[in-house]
DNA sequence: TATTGTTATACTCTATAACTATA
DNA sequence: TATAGTTATAGAGTATAACAATA
């Protein structure tokens, strides 16, 4: 490769010239860059699966907390209310998980696991804890890791 | 309120018992939230002017770099080609920057700002710094802005 | 009147294939 | 044959309004 079959970019990324000093320390563009860094390997390591990162916070969610409201899932995990009734149809057609009515208010379902979803997210934990480590390891370790989740937390709340 | 008209959320919110430990630590989760927060709060402060995240990034990247080709924005960006047409057509059409055709290769644009592009830059630039010392604010200062950004950049690297 | 789950809808962001004009 | 820009399209994710059933 010579300068004339070089493109701008990498003239300029080879002589260090392109100028990202705004962006460089910008948290949003940080931050987005590490989700989307993050979301490309979850969808190779369990992409697989049929599983998207929603429908693993939702899995984790009802299977440490049994029967909690539809509502109250899609809130804690501040998914709409209406965009959260196809995430749990499809869960549930999976047979991972299922609503059951409230007898004293007819409204409402509650979420629980099924034996087999319970057994998936079981079958899920390897994998999805490679992926995680991938990133723990990046960062220098789990100490690392649990400084960034505490910055991250100060920036979300 | 009482008991009976809390929802199981917030009972179990007040008793501490909603369970998210798989993902409280997750940093898929965690990275995924700040950046919701962020995004918000960026179309907060700066969304009655009519740019998203993506304009002013393209816009710092132009405004520091002039002359790269279109399709070098977009590889620093990590913005597909083809994705990149209508954000560059949007830009364009509000004056703000302008393609210029390649003497040498005319499959080629080079992107430049416009002056009104520069000066709509720097007008921004005010409300952009108040979104992002809003978050500095939260992490505690800029020295801790700048642990976060390097631990971000383990992550997308 | 207010709330839960739901439908419909729209808009953004992202990904892929294929076209055109050039090289 | 390969590349730059483009078009078309499809899939996610997100946001809002409005409805039926129920409280």
């Amino acid at each position: 490769m010579n300068n004339f079959n070089m493109s701008a970019e990498q003239i300029a990324d080879r002589q260090g010239v392109v100028d990202q000093s705004v962006l460089e320390i910008s948290l949003g563009f940080r931050v987005r860059r590490a989700q989307l860094a993050i979301l490309q390997d979850f969808q190779d390591v369990l992409g697989d699966q049929g599983i998207r990162p929603a429908d693993f916070s939702v899995l984790s969610i009802i299977a440490g907390n049994s029967g909690l409201r539809q509502s109250d899932v899609a809130a804690i995990l501040s998914i709409q209310r209406a965009n959260f009734v196809a995430l749990v149809d499809g869960l549930e057609e999976k047979g991972l998980i299922e609503r059951r009515k409230s007898a004293t208010d007819r409204r409402v379902y509650f979420l629980h696991m099924t034996d087999a979803g319970m057994a998936f997210l079981q079958s899920l934990m390897p994998k999805w804890r490679e992926h995680e480590d991938k990133f723990i390891g990046r960062l220098g370790g789990y100490e690392k890791r649990d400084q960034l989740i505490e910055m991250l937390r100060c920036i979300s709340d």
